[in-house]
DNA sequence: TTCATTACTTGCAAAACGCAAGCTTTGATA
DNA sequence: TATCAAAGCTTGCGTTTTGCAAGTAATGAA
């Protein structure tokens, strides 16, 4: 036996988290959420400029694993919002964490807003 | 200008960290060397098992980056341990936050041993 | 002399990524 | 009415990264 979900590479918790979030874009979308961008052309207009087809991936994985969910915000035509569940929500102490580290040991990046560590999980997922 | 560094994709202190260690692997090496892992067979012998290739590269982004130092212990052969650094131990608090939150949100997963959530980084590098 | 250990490197096929272009639905504009 | 723009994707395709297997070098032990 290798892992209780053959999805994961092993059970370590750790490992875990990473087989569903362990990439070069999955926190930055959650992040986009956290600062309160819901949409697919939000998502794009961040600095990073995330490939069109990685976001779609990106988007459609996330929803899939419990992390956001899509939810149409209107009819015609039919627009969906992408929102963070409890699951996704509590990945921000997470993005503060590895934002504080990267403020204080990688000298390239500027700092986030103040703000932004004030942030708390559950003022961010819908219900 | 897009950013200060062009190896980064942007200067959000959040997308810095994960040019630097945003991958399926990284944190999983480093989660080893907290765990008193030194030796590469050490780490090939992890319930992930990493590839050897793959491996290697890390070991060799991690050093050049900073987050990991190679020291000899022995000279014949010339065998080297991978050491955390400042920087390196600093991202326990990553790891915790995030085992943390698979422990809670992901089912399959098992939970740490207790002393790993007590570790701090300050007993973890070298000098 | 052969075997085992450690720490890698190399080759190659498969998967993931990234760029550009295209498509669909709808509302606005001329 | 015809054209255009916006939003949210999908598709094609070349490049890069991954992952598996095998091979290599240095040394010590049997």
């Amino acid at each position: 036996m290798t892992a209780n979900d053959p999805n994961n590479r092993s059970d370590c918790p750790l490992s875990c988290a990473l087989d569903l979030i362990g990439d070069k874009w999955s926190l930055l979308v959650i992040r986009d959420i956290c600062l309160n961008k819901k949409r697919y052309v939000d998502f794009q207009s961040s600095p990073e400029k995330i490939p069109t087809n990685i976001l779609a991936s990106r988007l459609k994985r996330l929803e899939e694993t419990g992390i956001i969910v899509k939810k149409p915000y209107q009819t015609k035509p039919l627009r969906c919002e992408y929102l963070l569940t409890v699951k996704g929500a509590d990945l921000l102490p997470v993005l503060q964490t590895l934002a504080a580290w990267a403020e204080k040991h990688v000298p390239s990046c500027i700092p986030a807003p103040e703000f932004f560590f004030t942030l708390k999980p559950e003022n961010l997922f819908t219900r």
